[in-house]
RNA sequence: GGUGGCGUAGUUCAGUUGGUUAGAAUGCCGGCCUGUCACGCCGGAGGUCGCGAGUUCGAGUCUCGUCGUCACCGCCA
């Protein structure tokens, strides 16, 4: 038996028992004729003692003890003359009968420590000894917690965890896949999931009615501090439900986890349209913890011979509470922010709403004070607010506008990452315009179902179709979304020739799911959660790096195990491959 | 594919308009220390300034390239 206890249970009810503890070495303080050893394990510290009275073999060992050697401790549990508050175990310490190491180790390239000195670059390159730190340990712990919650929720709903396939076939749709050769299919490729889509629609025409999957899925594309090529998703489909059932079914799910995880009770989610999304907030995933809506002056500031206002083509402008003090050097800095190319917009006009009611504007010379005042009624603006405008394109301005507005947010600390605000983003369009393609994507994918009302826009202006689809949207963070799925063959071949997919086209690619769909299809409707997202902003983390127990660096490499690598010839000739690396310049 | 930041001791960083022997903290090693818990005190070792070219009398510092890393844009149905 390597240990009777472990290094964080032990306190003031155990005096004078024999324990037995192992596990890694915190630190050790040596003060001349008595020395104190932090023995680490998952469940906390405890203070092993040797001084004058401890044996000299116990002394000989820790001679050569250094960090992180792993060793085994016998010894008596005693109440310590001075206590350390801060630990669970700080009543009490063991004085060492017997120290054996069990494994020595090297020093480690960094502290094992809460907070370690150690940057990024090596934590990821040593994951294992950063997975020792609390902090760490703690966010996969708390991703452990919130998968069982999601587990206990939905096996309660009757749901069926089903386990479906991740050598898959590629499909040209949506991100880029994965792909893995076949040796036994010469010349083939499986690909890897971007999704269990439509795996679990047919799980639907099976008749399992409630499924869920906790579920790695597979992106070939950039990577961001939110976005990793593999990733977890919480993945659902039931049958014979509508819209307004999955909603209530997933708020549930939701608000079971934070109650369950975080202790944390949300009100109800509101739902919200996507064109109201995309016009008070300028984005499809608001934030909602502040309000700062953006507000449409277009027709009120058009007319006074500001060229630049006359010619846009949309003139929006957000209040940001109590800034009418910001300097000249701030307002410059905020104009910059917006021209870098991220933003791309050409310029920025501001509105000081002065404490004596008068106002101060970058364009006095276009508009009188009676002007700005209405320009402040408009936007809601009021003695000591600061008002911000831009002009140009409509959807670009809208976009740099919900940028401007969380800019502002930030600097004004409106986001606080221990308040949570979802909501249900719904609404959106069936259909996005890609002008490199000159055609039309599906915004959500192919089986999403359009609203029954829009369908006749399918023929006349398809653009205008509304979906069936809805997201779930956390403090500005799109944590998940679905649709209710097309279970008719004939809508669903319409969508497909919408697409540009000729019918043999669509029969490649589809055919399984479209054939599945003659043999009974019931309604049915879905939606998958980022559970990555969903546990980095639970732990009130920016990136989902630190929730990932072995996550890949921003080009997609695993620097621990130094992965993707080159394969062996002969295994290339297995795979009847040939590389054919083209040169860069 | 693009834009920007960073790269100096084991680690985290500082390093002035280009100028003598590149510093600090922490870690590490040695010594002292009986109640520490970020122990304390004294001493010591530790550097291809990512790599390559260029400008210059002289480059950690300036220029170009390259590699690595991070953030963002494109991309992510």
């Amino acid at each position: 038996m390597y240990r009777t206890h472990t290094c964080g249970e032990l306190s003031i009810s155990y005096v004078n028992n024999e324990v037995t503890l192992a596990g890694w070495v915190q630190r050790i303080r040596d003060l001349g004729a008595m020395t104190f050893v932090d023995l680490r394990d998952r469940y906390g510290i405890t203070q092993l003692v040797v001084d004058e009275n401890t044996n000299t073999n116990v002394v000989e060992v820790l001679e050569e003890l250094g960090r992180e050697f792993v060793v085994q401790a016998k010894g008596t549990v005693r109440e310590r003359q001075s206590k350390n508050k801060n630990i669970p175990t700080g009543e009490v310490e063991i004085a060492l009968s017997e120290l054996k190491v069990l494994s020595p180790s090297k020093l480690p390239p960094f502290t094992i420590e809460d907070k370690t000195d150690g940057g990024d670059d090596l934590r990821m390159k040593y994951r294992y000894l950063d997975l020792r730190r609390n902090p760490v340990r703690e966010n996969l712990i708390l991703r452990a917690k919130m998968a069982h919650a999601v587990r206990t929720y939905l096996n309660l709903k009757e749901f069926i965890e089903t386990e479906t396939p991740v050598l898959i076939k590629s499909t040209p749709e949506g991100a880029r896949d994965f792909v893995v050769p076949s040796r036994m299919n010469e010349g083939q490729f499986y690909a890897l999931p971007q999704s269990p889509q439509q795996f679990k629609q047919l799980l639907m025409v099976a008749g399992f009615d409630r499924y869920y999957q906790i579920v790695k899925c597979f992106r070939d594309e950039d990577l961001r501090a939110d976005r990793q090529p593999e990733f977890t998703q919480i993945d659902c489909e039931m049958s014979f439900v509508e819209q307004d059932d999955v909603l209530e079914m997933f708020e549930g799910l939701t608000k079971f986890m934070f109650k369950d995880t975080l202790g944390v009770e949300v009100s109800d989610f509101p739902r919200m349209p996507y064109t109201e999304a995309m016009e008070k907030y300028g984005s499809d995933k608001p934030d909602t913890r502040f309000e700062m809506l953006i507000n449409d002056i277009t027709e009120t500031v058009k007319g006074n011979n500001f060229v630049v206002f006359d010619s846009a083509e949309y003139i929006g402008a957000v209040c940001a509470k109590g800034c009418a003090e910001y300097t000249r050097k701030q307002l410059d800095g905020l104009t910059n922010w917006v021209k870098r190319p991220q933003i791309g917009a050409k310029g920025l006009v501001y509105v000081k709403c002065n404490a004596d009611g008068s106002f101060k504007s970058s364009v006095d010379k276009f508009y009188s004070q009676d002007d700005l005042k209405v320009w402040a009624e408009k936007t809601g603006a009021e003695a000591g607010d600061l008002i911000l405008v831009m002009s140009g394109d409509k959807n670009h301005m809208l976009d740099a506008l919900g940028e401007l507005r969380l800019e502002m947010a930030n600097q004004l600390g409106l986001r606080d990452k221990k308040v949570f605000k979802p909501l249900w983003v719904v609404d959106f369009p069936l259909l996005e315009w890609d002008e490199e393609s000159k055609r039309f994507h599906a915004m959500h994918h192919p089986f999403t179902s359009p609203k029954p009302e829009d369908i006749p826009l399918m023929d006349t202006d398809p653009a205008k179709v509304r979906a069936n689809a809805y997201d779930l949207v956390i403090n500005g963070v799109e944590i998940g979304g679905g649709s209710v799925r097309i279970f008719d063959s004939a809508l669903q071949a319409k969508m497909f020739s919408l697409l540009g997919f000729t019918k043999e086209e669509a029969e490649a690619q589809f055919g399984f799911l479209m054939n599945a769909f003659k043999y009974g299809a019931p309604p049915h409707a879905g939606i998958a959660f980022g559970f990555d997202r969903l546990v980095s902003m639970f732990a009130g983390l920016d990136t989902i790096r630190d929730v990932i127990a072995f996550p890949k660096n921003n080009s997609g490499r695993d620097v621990m195990i130094d992965s993707p690598s080159p394969i062996a010839d002969a295994q290339l000739d297995e795979l009847s491959l040939k590389l054919d690396i083209k040169e860069k310049n």
